[in-house]
RNA sequence: GCCGAAGUGGCGGAACAGGGAGACGCGACGGUCUCAAAAACCGUUGGGCAUUACGCCCGUGUGGGUUCGAAUCCCACCUUCGGCACCA
C-alpha cells in the first residue's frame, strides 16, 4: 500500500531541491533555439493574490511547456518596486518607504517561490534599486538629447489624492478619474517633463510587426485617435495667422464663423474693447469648469463674439471670430473653421446664436431649402467657386486638397489625438528626474558620471501632500555642473510607468553596470518572444513600452523595432457570487429614520415565491446582504437598507436548517474583482496550505477560459483536488488484477495516450489550459478503468504512464516530479522531452456511422473505417430504424459526409 | 454615436474548416462501504412527454435566410461587459 498524497510534504521538498540544483537558471545557449518568456511584474503591495496567481501559474505552464519543446527558455521575475502606496505607508504608519518595499519584496518573493514557478531567480530585478533607477535617468539624458524629453507649461491633469499630475492616460473614462485610486482629477497648470511619444504616433499604429490580440490593437489605435485632413491658413483680420486642421476641405466655401477654443492665444488679441468684459468673463467660467462639465456632448454649446474677424483663404470671406468652450485647445491646433451646414456641433450652435448657415454639399434632390440638421452625407459641391459640381466628399476631398497646396493656402495634414507623456510627479518614491535649475544656465542635465542621482533616505514625510524632497536642503542645493554656480535640483520623480517600459531588457543582466544591458545577453535573448498580462495596460505600460522600444532604437541600443512579439491577456478572476436569503422580519422599529428595527421573528424564504422587499409598521422583508451575530444587513429595495437587531429571544426560521441562528443566513455577493476592500478576496496561501500548489494551480487553468477569468467557486477545487488524488493512487497503489485485458482494451489505451498527447500539445499552442486538463483527466479515467485488468503489465499502460506524468509536468510540477521519481525514472521531469504522437496511433478503428434522415439523427451504426458511400448506404438501409424512415418515401438524395454520416433526404 | 468582446444545462465550460450539441469538472439524485458520518468508489443527470420499447418532441439570446445538414456562415435585432467620444 503506497502512502497517501500529501502535497504538503513534497512540494516545499521539490522546491527546495529545484532551487538547489539551479533547474531553471536560463544561460545563453546558441546551439539552442531561445525562448524569452515574460510576464508581467508584480507591484509589492505586501501579498500575493489569486489575480497574481491567474496570471503567473498558467504563463508558469506555458513557459515549461516550451522548455519541454526544447527551446532555451528565460521565464524572470521581478518588482516593479516604486510607487504611491509606499509612501502612502509611511504617511501613515511612519515607516520608511524603501523599508515597507524591501519588507514586502520579501514577502512576496516567498509566496512566488509557494507557486512552484520556474522563474529564475538570479535575473530578478527590483526597479527601486539605484543600479535599476540609475538607467532611468541615463534614458532620460539620452532622450533629452535627442529632443525626446522636454519641459513645458499647460493645464495638466492633477489627482488631488495621489497629490500628483498624472499622464492622459492614466486618467480613466468619462468620469477622468485617476487610474491608481478612483479620484476625479482636475487642471492645473504646471511646468512639467514630457516624453515625446507623439513623434512615433504614426510608427505605433504599425502592428504589422505584432501577434497581438486585436482587442489590444483596437484601444491603441483607438487612443492615438489618427485623422487625415488638411490644414487651412486662415489668418484673422489684423494679419495674424490663424491656422485650423479640418477633415472636410471640401466645404471650405461653406464657413461662416470661426471658434476658438478659449484658451486660445490669439483671444485677447482679436477680442474688441467693446466684447471684452462678455470675452474675458466666458474665458474665466470656462476654465473653472471641470473637463468632465466641459466636455459633456449632452450640455448646450455655449459661447461668445469676439468682435473679430477671420479672412477665409479660399475666397477672401471675412467672417466672425467666436470663443467657445466646445473647441479645444489641445486638439489641432485650438481653432475651428465652423461649417454649420455640415456638422451637427457648429449646426446647433448657429442656430443658438443666429449665425448663417450656407450649403456648400447639396444633398441628392436638394432644392435650395433650408436644412433641419447638419448634412454630413454625399453630395455635390455648390456655391464652392471653382469646385461646384465635384461629387463630395470624394474626390473633393484630394482636389481641394492638391487645390490647396498650389494655391499655399493650405497642406494635406494628419492629427493624433495622442499627446505627448507627462512623466514629472510631485512624489518622493520613484526615480528622480536629473535635472539642475541654474539662475544663470537654466535647465542644465546632470552629467551621466555624475548617475545615479540617488534619492536620500534620509526624509521626512509630513502630511502635507508635498514631497519630501522639496524641503530636504541637502538634496535641493546643489552646483551646476555647467557653471560651477549654486542650483537647486528637479523635485519631481518620474512616472513609475518608465521602469516598467524597460525593464524586460534589464533581466538581461540586473547588475550590469556598463550600460542597461549587455549586449551580449541581448543579442541572444531580444526580443521577448511572449509576453502574457491584463489588457487593462493596453493604453497605458503597453503604449509606452512600444514608445521606449522605438525610442532606444533610434538611440542606436536595440535593433528591432518592437518589444514583445506575441502577446496574450488573461481574465480577472472575480469573487464568488452568491444570492442572499431573502427574509421577512416581524419586530418593531427602533428607530425608522435611522434605518434600526428589532427583530422579535425572522423567517428566510428560499422558494420563488418572495414577496417584494417592502417596510411596515411591524415588519420588514429583503435581502440579505450582510450579518453578524447580533444583526442583519437587510436590502430593502428602492436602495434602502435597515439594520435588524436580533437578541437572544429572536426566533430564527429557516427552510431546512433546525436549530439556524443568524449565522446560517446566507448573504448577497455580487460577482466582483477580487479586492481587500471588497472583503471577498480568497487567499491563495490559505487554499496553498489547505490543498497544496499543485491543485491551486490546476484548478485556475481547468476552471475558466484564460483569457476570460470569472468568478471563483470554492467547490470547484475539490474536483481537481480529487484528480490529482486519483492520479496518486492510480499510478502509485498496487494494482488489484481481476482479469484478462482484451486485445481491443489495450489497443484503446494506446490510442487514448497518443490522442492525449495531441491534443494537449495543441490546446498549450492556444493557450487553452482547460481542455488539456480536461484531456488528462479523460486518459486518467481510462487508465482507472484498465487498472483491474492485465493491460497494468503491458507496455502500452507504461507508456501511458509515463505519458500522463510527462503531460502533468507544465500543470502540476510537484506531484509530476515526485511520481516520476517513485516510478523509477531519473530526476528530473522538468528535463524531460514532451511527448509525441504517432499520428497512426491515434486514428479510432471503429467509426459510428451516423445516420440521419433530412438531417435528424436516426440510428447509429457501428461501421468499420473508410467504408465506401456504397456499403454506408447497404447498412443504412437494412437498419431498422432507417426503414421506419424511409420506407414508402421517395429517396430524394443521399449525402455522405465525412466518411461516417450519411444523409437522406426524402419526400413526403 | 464609433470600436471591441461575449450570450450554449442548475454552475464553470467543450464542440478542429458547416456534419453525432453538452467533452471534462462542479452541484444534485440514487447506490456500495460504515454502528454512523466523512472520504472513496459505482450509477443517473439539458427540458418535456412517455416509461411498454428506450420511443417521440423541443433545445446553443431573438427573428429571418443560405444549405441535404447551422452553436458554427449571412442579414436584422435584443442583452451584458469593456474601450473611445463636442477630436473639428
Amino acid at each position: 500500500m503506497a502512502d497517501k498524497y500529501i502535497p504538503q510534504d513534497i512540494e516545499p521538498k521539490w522546491q527546495k531541491r529545484w532551487e538547489e540544483d539551479k533547474l531553471y537558471k536560463a544561460e545563453k545557449d546558441p546551439s539552442k533555439e531561445k525562448w524569452y518568456y515574460l510576464t508581467m511584474f508584480p507591484y509589492p503591495s505586501g501579498d500575493l493574490h489569486m489575480g497574481h496567481w491567474y496570471a503567473m501559474t498558467p504563463s508558469d505552464a506555458h513557459a515549461r511547456y516550451f522548455r519541454m519543446r526544447g527551446y532555451n527558455v528565460m521565464f524572470p521575475m521581478g518588482f516593479d518596486a516604486f510607487g504611491l502606496p509606499a509612501e502612502n505607508a509611511a504617511i501613515k504608519r511612519g515607516i520608511h518607504p524603501k523599508t515597507w518595499t524591501y519588507r514586502n519584496i520579501d514577502r512576496m518573493r516567498k509566496q512566488l517561490r509557494s507557486m512552484g514557478a520556474m522563474f529564475d531567480w538570479d535575473r530578478e530585478v527590483v526597479t527601486c534599486d539605484p543600479e535599476y533607477y540609475k538607467w532611468n535617468q541615463w534614458f532620460f539624458l539620452k532622450f533629452l538629447e535627442k529632443g525626446l524629453a522636454y519641459r513645458k507649461k499647460a493645464p495638466v491633469d492633477w489627482c488631488p489624492t495621489c497629490k500628483t499630475t498624472l499622464a492622459r492616460e492614466q486618467v480613466i473614462g468619462e468620469e477622468r478619474v485617476c487610474e491608481r485610486c478612483g479620484t476625479p482629477v482636475i487642471k492645473r497648470d504646471l511646468e512639467q517633463w514630457f516624453f515625446k511619444i507623439t513623434a512615433y504616433a504614426e510608427e505605433l499604429l504599425d502592428f504589422s510587426k505584432l501577434d497581438w490580440p486585436e482587442p489590444v490593437i483596437a484601444r491603441q489605435r483607438n487612443w492615438i485617435g489618427r485623422s487625415e485632413g488638411a490644414e487651412v491658413y486662415f489668418t484673422t483680420e489684423q494679419g495674424d495667422p490663424l491656422p485650423i486642421f479640418t477633415t472636410r476641405p471640401d466645404t471650405l466655401w461653406g464657413v461662416t464663423f470661426m471658434v476658438l477654443a478659449p484658451e486660445h492665444p490669439l483671444v485677447e488679441k482679436v477680442t474688441t474693447p467693446d466684447r471684452k468684459a462678455e470675452v474675458e468673463a466666458y474665458v474665466a467660467a470656462a476654465r473653472r469648469m471641470s473637463d468632465i462639465e466641459r466636455e459633456s456632448t449632452e450640455r448646450e454649446k455655449t459661447g461668445v463674439f469676439t468682435g473679430g474677424y477671420a479672412i477665409n483663404p479660399v475666397n477672401g470671406e471675412r467672417v466672425p471670430i467666436w470663443i467657445a468652450d466646445y473647441v479645444l485647445m489641445t486638439y489641432g491646433t485650438g481653432a475651428i473653421m465652423a461649417v454649420p451646414a455640415h456638422d451637427q456641433r457648429d449646426f446647433e450652435f448657429a442656430k443658438k446664436y443666429g449665425l448663417p448657415i450656407r450649403v456648400v454639399i447639396a444633398p441628392p434632390g436638394w432644392e435650395g431649402e433650408e436644412l433641419e440638421e447638419a448634412y454630413t452625407g454625399e453630395g455635390i459641391m455648390v456655391n464652392s467657386g471653382p469646385f461646384d459640381g465635384t461629387p463630395a466628399p470624394d474626390p473633393a476631398i484630394r482636389k481641394v486638397t492638391e487645390w490647396l497646396e498650389e494655391q499655399g493656402i493650405g497642406k494635406f495634414a494628419v492629427n493624433y489625438r495622442l499627446r505627448d507623456w507627462l512623466i514629472s510627479r510631485q512624489r518622493y518614491w520613484g526615480t528622480p528626474i536629473p535635472v539642475v535649475y541654474c539662475e544663470k544656465c537654466g535647465i542644465v542635465p546632470v552629467p551621466e558620471e555624475d548617475l545615479p542621482v540617488i534619492l536620500p533616505e534620509d526624509v521626512e514625510f509630513k502630511p502635507t501632500g508635498v514631497s519630501p524632497l522639496t524641503y530636504h536642503e541637502e538634496f535641493l542645493h546643489t552646483t551646476c555642473p555647467k557653471c560651477g554656480g549654486p542650483a537647486l535640483r528637479e523635485t519631481d520623480t518620474m512616472d513609475t510607468f518608465v521602469d516598467s517600459s524597460w525593464y524586460q531588457y534589464r533581466y538581461l543582466s540586473p547588475h550590469y553596470d556598463e550600460g542597461p544591458w549587455d549586449p551580449q545577453e541581448a543579442e541572444y535573448w531580444l526580443p521577448v518572444d511572449q509576453y502574457t498580462g491584463g489588457i487593462e495596460h493596453a493604453t497605458l505600460h503597453l503604449l509606452y513600452t512600444r514608445f521606449f522600444t522605438k525610442a532606444l532604437r533610434d538611440l542606436g541600443l536595440v535593433d528591432f523595432d518592437e518589444p514583445m512579439i506575441r502577446l496574450y491577456n488573461q481574465g480577472i478572476i472575480l469573487g464568488e457570487p452568491r444570492e442572499g436569503d431573502f427574509v421577512v422580519v416581524e419586530g418593531e422599529w427602533e428607530s425608522e429614520e435611522a434605518n434600526a428595527f428589532h427583530a422579535v421573528r425572522i423567517r428566510a424564504i428560499r422558494d420563488k415565491e418572495k414577496p417584494d422587499p417592502a417596510v411596515g409598521p411591524d415588519f420588514v422583508q429583503g435581502e440579505v446582504y450582510a450579518r453578524d451575530e447580533v444583526s442583519v444587513r437587510l436590502n430593502v429595495g428602492g436602495g434602502r437598507f435597515v439594520i435588524v437587531h436580533v437578541d437572544e429571544g429572536t426566533v430564527i426560521d429557516i427552510p431546512d436548517v433546525p436549530e439556524a441562528t443568524v449565522m446560517d443566513l446566507i448573504y448577497h455577493l455580487d460577482a466582483e474583482k477580487m479586492s481587500k476592500s471588497k472583503g471577498n478576496v480568497v487567499a491563495p496561501d490559505e487554499l496553498v496550505a489547505k490543498y497544496g500548489t499543485d491543485t491551486v494551480r490546476a484548478y485556475l487553468m481547468f476552471a475558466f477560459r484564460w483569457e476570460q477569468g470569472g468568478p471563483w467557486n470554492s467547490k470547484g477545487i475539490e474536483g481537481t483536488h480529487r484528480w490529482l488524488h486519483r492520479v496518486w493512487n492510480l499510478l502509485l497503489e498496487e494494482p488489484q488484477v481481476k482479469r484478462e485485458a482484451t486485445d481491443q482494451e489495450i489497443k484503446s489505451l494506446r490510442r487514448k495516450t497518443h490522442q492525449t498527447i495531441k491534443r494537449v500539445t495543441q490546446d498549450m499552442e492556444e493557450f487553452a489550459f482547460n481542455t488539456a486538463i480536461a484531456a488528462l483527466m479523460e486518459l486518467t479515467n481510462l487508465m482507472m478503468k484498465l487498472k483491474e485488468t492485465s493491460a497494468v503489465y503491458t507496455d502500452a499502460w507504461t507508456e501511458a504512464r509515463d505519458t500522463l506524468i510527462l503531460l502533468m509536468a507544465p500543470f502540476t510540477p510537484h506531484i509530476a516530479e515526485e511520481l516520476w521519481v517513485r516510478t523509477g525514472h531519473e530526476y528530473s521531469v522538468h528535463q524531460q522531452s514532451w511527448p509525441t504522437w504517432d499520428e497512426a496511433l491515434t486514428k479510432e478503428e471503429e467509426i459510428t456511422l451516423v445516420v440521419q434522415v433530412n438531417g435528424k439523427v436516426r440510428a447509429k451504426i457501428p461501421a468499420p473505417v473508410g467504408l465506401s458511400e456504397e456499403e454506408a448506404k447497404e447498412l443504412a438501409f437494412a437498419h431498422p430504424k432507417v426503414q421506419k424512415y424511409v420506407s414508402g418515401k421517395e429517396i430524394r438524395r443521399v449525402i455522405f459526409a465525412q466518411g461516417r454520416i450519411l444523409n437522406i433526404v426524402v419526400g413526403k
